[in-house]
DNA sequence: GGACGTCATTCATCCAATCATTTAATGATT
DNA sequence: AATCATTAAATGATTGGATGAATGACGTCC
């Protein structure tokens, strides 16, 4: 459906999604450019801005005569979303617990700053995005919640003011979005986790930081329940 | 000193800058290539692999017949270093405003985790990171003292072992650079520093989350002071 | 008059070939 | 054995051209 992607993204996929899945040692050597660029199918050109991107994301460090290096995880951009798709494909499990903690750090404090300092557009924004999740609750077929989901997310976390805690919040959707089409697609989730969703914004109405978080903290264990249960999650018996 | 800047860096912080500085509005194209990049004084092909690392920072969207387009900032990886960078010689005060309340939120948060889970290398590495901060600090003239703080920093952000937060730390570490200089060249200040440090290093051995959380933000709290009191400060009057 | 298809234009896209620069590995010199 | 010049291997950067995609204008059909 989305048009063919272009040969660019193509080869960043193809090698990101490949250092991720650990095709080389970290500080190991990619092959040299041009014997890479004809192993892909693509001239030097496309794939030294492909590297470019990768080196742009943390992943590859390039010098002369030394070559293209894979640098250890610990320095990639794990908050980028390109990074988290790749991750989503391999390890989703450990992607899912670090995604959850995040969130639960970050989300009651960035509600408790929308609840302090959130103007009339942020509020508006944050009441949109529950009207729409609404709407798309009372539809049939439930089309358009996730999204509705990922946006209210997003006005959340904008309300406050701070970019870096926004940017925060974006990076996470990608592996958010997983979760929401579990929590959609149980039934009668979407019915609870509504209320839930009004209680957030009434409390950034009102200027109530200690409700806003609250709210919001009640809302995150819902769903980690909702997840937990979800088939192909293993039972924690560690 | 440092080398010379290659020309892909040069021209990628030359246009990150402009962006950042509002040299085009969001959303408006940049020249064609063709003439960006005589006016530059590059190839085609050396600004495209720039323009390449700025769509991967999420500043800029490039399609064939549109041209290259600034996305508006809320776009924008404000976590990736390079832009914090950019960010911090135009609007310093707010950049320092968001990072403080970032810090504030995640960095007891991940004390906490790193008292929970630090394995021996976790805590070595906190303990290497400490010691290198003690003799920078006995050391006349304190060099490599702010190195040591911004290692002590990303040892305890990577010690609970959720890769997020790592790479959040990460990307604070540029702003929090700044904050640290003033406090290096406070007097006092950075004797005063290290027994809260000393504290933080005994609460994760002990596996005492509670009291890792509670030093943490005794130091921050403490660092914030040190800035509000810095030369070049504006008082808080609002 | 409005909707739909066609076409030309304008860019980015991708490729191929070439030269310059950096740098490690090697060899020569003392 | 240590230091310095040489060399070779890789990236860095440039040029020119061919291709493809998106847009706006135009014309046709209902």
């Amino acid at each position: 459906m989305g048009h063919f992607p272009t040969t660019h993204q193509r080869v960043v996929d193809l090698l990101g999604q490949r250092i991720v899945d650990g095709a080389w040692e970290p500080g190991a050597p990619l092959p040299v450019e041009d014997t890479l660029a004809t192993e892909i199918g693509v001239s030097r050109g496309a794939l030294r801005e492909a590297v470019k991107s990768l080196v742009a994301k943390g992943m590859l460090h390039v010098r002369p005569r030394t070559g293209t290096r894979v640098l250890p995880p610990e320095h990639w951009n794990h908050l980028d979303p390109d990074v988290l798709r790749w991750k989503q494909t391999g390890d989703a499990a450990a992607l899912l617990r670090d995604t959850s903690e995040l969130r639960r750090i970050v989300e009651p404090a960035a509600a408790r700053l929308a609840a302090e300092r959130a103007d009339p557009g942020h509020v508006r924004a944050l009441r949109d995005a529950l009207t729409a999740m609404e709407t798309a609750a009372a539809h049939p077929g439930r089309s358009g919640y996730v999204e509705a989901d990922i946006a209210f997310h997003r006005a959340l976390l904008d309300a406050g003011g701070n970019r870096l805690l926004g940017s925060l919040g974006r990076a996470v959707e990608i592996a958010l979005e997983h979760s929401f089409v579990i929590s959609t697609q149980t039934p009668g989730a979407v019915e609870a986790s509504l209320p839930g969703h009004r209680a957030i914004v009434r409390a950034v109405e009102a200027h109530d930081p200690a409700a806003a978080a609250t709210a919001v903290q009640a809302l995150i264990e819902a769903a980690e329940q909702e997840i937990a249960r979800s088939p192909g999650m293993p039972s924690d018996t560690a």
